[in-house]
DNA sequence: GTGCTGGAAGAACAA
DNA sequence: AGTTGTTCTTCCAGC
């Protein structure tokens, strides 16, 4: 077998594939959104133009919008490996998702299906809001703000959402509802008691699906359905706007939920048990139906609710900075508009554009044990030091609120992306200074915030936890793909959409370190935060201070090299100073790399071992040639916020922010553009690029905004860009994807760890995916049409080092991906056979040893995905 | 009584 | 197939 690091390390590859567009361009075009603009044009143009290849690299569904997805499923599931391509046409179906809301929720539950997504989202929606969540639901009707609803459309107000969440709701709601074996069914679910499903030794009991668990658990019985209703209450009032005004993005949204979950696709997918839920009488629909509360949230909403982007009444807002917005806090009511399609979940945004930057001003703690449906709540997630996590939008100047979206994200080297197996829980109380309020959007509970002027667009982000879902109930829906065993990192990801005076929508996102949920993890885990040293010259001896958590006497730190077939290249334990060893902090001497001639930056990683399954994450280091100038070659540089780091927190990047580094790379896209640099515009204050990814969706086909010459004037921004611009332009689409589809990789290949973000690619890369050379280096081996899968590295990639700066072409392995999440463990999961997908491997040709060069070859596979996830199937 | 926590038992998995 | 160590979920108890 392979030891734990090794295991590790596989996954490192993936990383790259993961990640399909390397870009990330901050101020790539998509983040603007033409809301004039037809929805399902420009989400078809992109997608398909620039990303329908992703699809078939299993990360299409990255990429797709709602939609397209695939599965129907909403686009925020399928970010997971998809190999599937569905060749849907929205307006195909389009009529269908004109049926009268009533019919369509029938469809749905007839269809019951066990759309996969059903499990997911519904659940996770319900569940969540159901049990701990009480949340959900109790806060939702009761708490003006709280309720949950869905948005109408209002650009402001979160246009978006009600395409995605409309179609997701419902078909979540169908899967929920009918049975889908809803994760949440929780109770059902459980494995005590439920019944044994799809072989699975645990038994899930589908029926009533997330309603079912009014039952089930003790706890839950006391707060039953309900709430779970709300959700799904929720999800109906999202399609009642859709019902009025079936905004493009609605149906196409609406067509997937249909048309995807269809019964026939869920059927297969979906355990027979899980089926049969679903067809059983659920509770969930009725929850629907009810008037509850939740109804009449959900009425309000669509009535007499704005959308929290909505201009919120200052007057409400008393406050000063971060002060609490005062109680009730009211959402204005949307305006009628019609969905632009705002960006899906899944989509990676910028974190800044033109003179707007989103920042993460105080990061959360790097542990928060999440809370089941069956537990009470475990609180709101606090910040490192004390307080909880703030977050800023710099460079707005308006006087409008805006709102603040919420959602729990992936951790691992993929592409962000909402976490299947965790969700957003919304706490209120007398501790919580700030409102929130919950919506559904694509099946993943988002939480708003309103971002007030006079708190200077700061929000305290006091009424955030974060619940769990069951890992069988999520690994069951149709489409899943990743699994929950050891996946238990999550990021916090903050979104925010500004409407500019020309239409068009600028959307950001910033996501949060990696949180560790599991209550293991947090209690023995070591935990890297911070380190003195991103690199350093390949002799190494020197000193390295790491800060971080759960460091022991007999802790090592090991440094590991890997290739990117996910062999180790080199691994060499690192001299700890023991002297000066703490539970917080540790200095190791930098060991010296394996080739002392090193010509170009070598991206390496190492960890902090505290024996068996004890590891760390993985932190990126890269070692410098003596030859070689030392510019950029810290990629902390790149995409470190100094203003975070001024803030206080860490400077070190982790293991994933090197990875969002890596998939965003440029920290100042908008340079191209010839605007100013985000950072230097802000003067440091740039949120972790890593957290925002990179990639930009422009919802508006044909016209590319980019960074706006203009200095940080808004107006600017809001300008289109040039198509010079365009999406495809400014990212590398043909880096190792041929069809548009943008590898994220811009790390060097070589590194062993390109899998992982290598800070030494990401260094030249910043910025780079405009960089010429970089496109160029990128530039793709053409793509075979019909071969997505097969990926080749460019030939400059190929070329030296392993760690050569340039390149890599990463593509990701699932198996690898799946190590990602077991990051701390250092076992990865058995991929291969758990996971399906498509396989991307990059495999050396040729190694010289000196270091010089490294030739992959990409090899794809395609695997089947088998309907059973492993772990629970079995 | 409601939340929030920490701890831990026992089932489910994995090696 | 049995054993052992992990991880996941659910429960308990205390504040």
């Amino acid at each position: 077998m392979k030891s734990a690091e090794e295991d590790a390390f596989s996954y490192a590859p993936n990383v790259s594939m993961s990640l399909p567009f390397s870009m990330g361009n901050p101020c790539l075009p998509s983040q603007y959104h033409g809301l004039p603009s037809s929805p399902i044009i420009s989400v078809t143009s992109c997608h398909q133009a620039a990303y329908g290849m992703l699809e078939d690299t299993g990360v299409s569904g990255y990429y797709l919008s709602p939609g397209h997805r695939p599965n129907g499923a909403p686009a925020l599931e399928s970010p997971r490996i998809e190999i599937t391509a569905y060749s849907q046409f929205p307006e195909d179906e389009a009529e269908e998702s004109r049926a009268p809301m009533t019919k369509r929720l029938n469809s749905v539950v007839t269809l019951t299906l066990p759309s996969a997504d059903g499990y997911r989202d519904p659940s996770c929606l319900s569940p969540a809001s159901s049990l701990s969540s009480r949340s959900c639901h109790s806060e939702a009707s009761s708490y003006e703000s709280g309720f949950s609803y869905n948005y109408d459309n209002s650009p402001q107000n979160s246009p978006w959402q009600s395409p995605c969440v409309s179609p997701k709701g419902s078909s979540s709601l169908a899967s929920c509802t009918l049975g889908g074996g809803s994760p949440r069914h929780s109770p059902s679910g459980s494995p005590r008691a439920g019944s044994p499903c799809g072989g699975a030794k645990r038994k899930y009991s589908f029926s009533g699906g997330p309603y079912g668990q009014t039952s089930r658990s003790p706890r839950r019985s006391a707060t039953p359905s309900p709430q779970g209703s709300p959700l799904l209450s929720a999800t109906d009032d999202t399609w009642a706007p859709d019902t009025n005004q079936y905004t493009n993005s609605a149906i196409v949204a609406a067509i997937n939920a249909l048309s995807t979950d269809g019964v026939g696709d869920l059927a297969e997918g979906v355990p027979l048990k899980a089926r049969k839920t679903t067809l059983e009488p659920s509770p969930g629909v009725s929850l629907k139906v009810e008037p509850g509360g939740d109804d009449l949230n959900l009425e309000e909403t669509q009535d007499d609710f704005h959308g929290p982007r909505g201009p919120f009444k200052k007057e409400n807002y008393g406050g000063s900075f971060l002060d609490v917005p005062q109680y009730p806090y009211s959402w204005p009511k949307p305006k009628p508009y019609i969905s632009p399609s705002l960006p899906a979940l899944d989509w990676q945004l910028p974190s800044c554009s033109g003179p707007y930057s989103l920042q993460i001003e105080v990061q959360p703690k790097s542990h928060h044990r999440a809370h089941y449906e069956t537990e009470g709540s475990r609180g709101a997630v606090k910040a490192l030091s004390e307080g909880h996590p703030v977050v800023q939008l710099y460079g707005y100047m308006e006087s409008e609120p805006l709102t603040l979206q919420l959602f729990i994200g992936t951790a691992d080297d993929r592409l962000l992306r909402p976490h299947a197996f965790y969700q957003v829980h919304r706490i209120t109380g007398k501790t919580v200074s700030t409102a929130s309020h919950e919506v559904l959007q694509s099946n993943t509970k988002v939480l708003e915030i309103p971002l007030l002027p006079e708190n200077n667009m700061r929000a305290l982000i006091d009424c955030a936890g974060i619940l769990k879902l069951r890992n069988s109930d999520i690994e069951l829906r149709k489409g899943e793909t990743d699994i929950g065993r050891k996946n238990t990192r999550v990021r916090m990801v903050f979104r925010v959409h500004i409407n500019q005076a020309n239409g068009r929508t600028v959307s950001l996102q910033v996501a949060s370190n990696p949180i560790e949920c599991s209550q293991r993890s947090a209690q023995e885990l070591p935990l890297i935060e911070k380190q003195s040293a991103d690199s350093y010259p390949a002799t190494g001896g020197k000193k390295m201070l790491l800060t971080g958590h759960n460091f022991q006497p007999d802790s090592k730190v090991v440094f590991v090299e890997k290739g990117q077939d996910g062999h180790h290249l080199w691994e060499t334990e690192a001299k700890v100073d023991k002297d000066s060893l703490k539970p917080t902090s540790m200095v190791v001497e930098i060991p010296p790399y394996r080739n002392q001639r090193i010509s170009s930056p070598v991206q390496v990683n190492f960890y902090v071992c505290n024996g068996k399954r004890k590891r760390s994450q993985y932190q990126r280091f890269t070692y410098l040639s003596p030859n070689v100038p030392i510019i950029k070659t810290e990629p902390n540089d790149d995409y470190e916020p100094k203003g975070v780091t001024a803030l206080g927190v860490p400077s070190a990047k982790s293991y994933y922010e090197g990875l969002n580094a890596m998939v965003h790379p440029d920290p100042n896209p908008c340079l191209v553009g010839g605007y100013p640099p985000c950072q230097q515009r802000l003067g440091g204050g740039i949120p972790l690029s890593s957290s925002s990814n990179p990639t930009l969706h422009d919802l508006t086909p044909t016209t590319y905004p980019k960074c706006l010459q203009d200095p940080p004037g808004r107006a600017a921004v809001a300008q289109g860009g040039s198509p010079d611009h365009s999406p495809l332009a400014l990212l590398p689409p043909q880096v190792g994807s041929p069809h548009g589809y943008h590898p994220p990789s811009l790390f060097p290949a070589g590194s062993p760890s390109s899998s992982s973000p290598s800070p030494a690619s990401h260094p030249p890369t910043p910025g780079a995916t405009q960089d010429p050379q970089f496109t160029a280096a990128y530039s793709p081996p053409q793509p075979q049409p019909g071969s997505n899968l097969t990926r080749k590295t460019p030939p400059t990639l190929l070329s030296d080092d392993s760690t050569s700066p340039t390149l890599p072409i990463t593509v990701k392995q699932e198996p690898q991906d799946l190590d990602q999440m077991y990051l701390d463990d250092g076992e990865p999961p058995d991929p291969i056979s758990t996971f399906t997908h498509i396989q991307h491997t990059m495999i050396p040709q040729i190694t010289d040893t000196a270091g010089v060069r490294v030739m992959f070859i990409a090899r794809f596979f395609v695997t089947a995905k088998s309907p059973q996830k492993l772990n629970h199937n079995k």
